[in-house]
DNA sequence: GATGCTAGCGGCACTGAGTGCCATCAGCAA
DNA sequence: TTGCTGATGGCACTCAGTGCCGCTAGCATC
């Protein structure tokens, strides 16, 4: 395994194009099967490069850290969700957005089962690269909490709902994902996430004032702390109940 | 100021225990001046070790990282929290014990704003050192989805909730903090967090079924979508306070 | 007060990630 | 053929972090 990697002969790699990103994608295989074999930290970028026959500079052209072969589409992922978020319309609800970006994120690692159980294992044998996935997970939440601020600019209190409700939205999605990769791909993740979405989201989507929620026809949550008394809930009930009826067709 | 550092001459290190911490000390103390004036990145661990007239070895003996000096007492703040969460006894409610411990750790930096904000400074201008503190907040996070966990082990969806209170407490706390760093540390942060914990929390400590809400005395919320009629909503209502004035004394 | 033990310290050498610089060469157009 | 561009290779360098060894301050023991 000293010279001449496996398959093609590749008497010199080429100047396109094309061949830059099959270049780039052939670092990060050899990197992974490199990684799984010795271990990451016993694994040198000269290893690497070694493994593939180009020059040490090369890798660093295509990969800004070792770290970052692992993950070699996070940004071009983030950046689709950035792009996803935005041209959303302001007619669907914020919620549902952000909802439906969060099973595309999903997709993205149901697409490639094999590599990202691989990815999967490597992170957590390894402490950087776990901490660069939690960073990155993070990316995520801050996208959608800036759209929800964005979209919630209503009330004061619009950016710690927007933060919160980032924070579930996200959670959410790497309880399900996580499971999913425990399981070795073995069940229907993506219904999973929906459904616990759904469940999780009902919570989320209350808004403060009863006015409002008749208004937008999203979903109204009253609250009540059931150490008060019967009556005063049911008095309290009663009063909302007058107030939706107020700006109520039927 | 290339020798002789602030005050006291030291002409040699101590080697007891206590001039161990207080090396520890100048040494974060230096560290920080130094990223201040010349920034993070072109301060390497030759400059702050020289500032304190020590050895280079010697940094690394006592911070693992040159990251590690801007957050000194990380690990240990964190072994309080899990300390602070194995001690609360069993007959307060989980969600109590988990923002109980949340003001604690907001407790930690508003019991030194002049460091605080220092790191806050340094944090939002090198990316290194913010993945750094992200890192760490997952930590916390982790630690109470896990102490959720065990407490709620009562239903098959224990973990998504316990992931998801975990992750909405820790961004209220984050929100929090965030606002109170960037107004320099000029408002009360402890009551603040508190209200927001009690706003937030309200949604998540909803139970399924209205009888063992009324059972556990927790919270209880209605959740009802304002596209059904206000005929439905009041007819749902009737029947969730009938069923819960069974249960109830009152 | 001399002796031995231990814990920290200093320094040296080394590995390895990441960067700057420059020469080189493939590909492409004129 | 010539010139331009973009990717590469290689070299040298900085700097974080580690292993190793010798040293010494502090402390207990005799």
């Amino acid at each position: 395994m000293s010279e001449g990697n496996s398959g093609e002969s590749k008497p010199r790699a080429g100047r396109t194009a094309d061949g830059r990103r099959q270049l780039r994608g052939a670092l990060a295989v050899a990197a992974l099967d490199l990684f799984a074999a010795k271990g990451y930290e016993s694994t040198t970028v000269e290893d690497i490069v070694a493994a593939v026959g180009v020059g040490r500079r090369t890798f660093f052209r295509h990969f800004r850290s070792k770290e970052e072969v692992v993950f070699p589409d996070h940004d071009e992922r983030l950046a689709g969700v950035v792009r996803e978020l935005e041209q959303a319309g302001e007619s669907e609800p914020p919620m549902a957005v952000v909802c439906r970006t969060a099973e595309t994120v999903l997709d993205m690692y149901l697409a490639d089962p094999e590599v990202s159980l691989k990815r999967f294992e490597l992170t957590r044998q390894v402490p950087s690269l776990r901490d660069r996935e939690i960073v990155s997970i993070d990316r995520y939440q801050r996208v959608f909490a800036r759209y929800l601020r964005q979209r919630f600019s209503e009330p004061p209190d619009a950016e710690l709902r927007a933060a919160v409700t980032a924070a579930t939205v996200v959670a959410t999605h790497n309880h399900v994902l996580r499971r999913w990769l425990k399981s070795g791909g073995g069940f229907d993740a993506r219904a999973a996430l929906r459904e616990a979405l759904h469940e999780v989201t009902a919570e989320d989507t209350r808004v403060s004032s009863p006015e409002s929620a008749a208004d937008t026809g999203e979903v109204v949550v009253g609250v009540v702390r059931t150490s008060t008394s019967v009556h005063a809930v049911r008095e309290q009930v009663e009063r909302v109940l007058r107030e939706i009826g107020e700006n109520d067709s039927d």
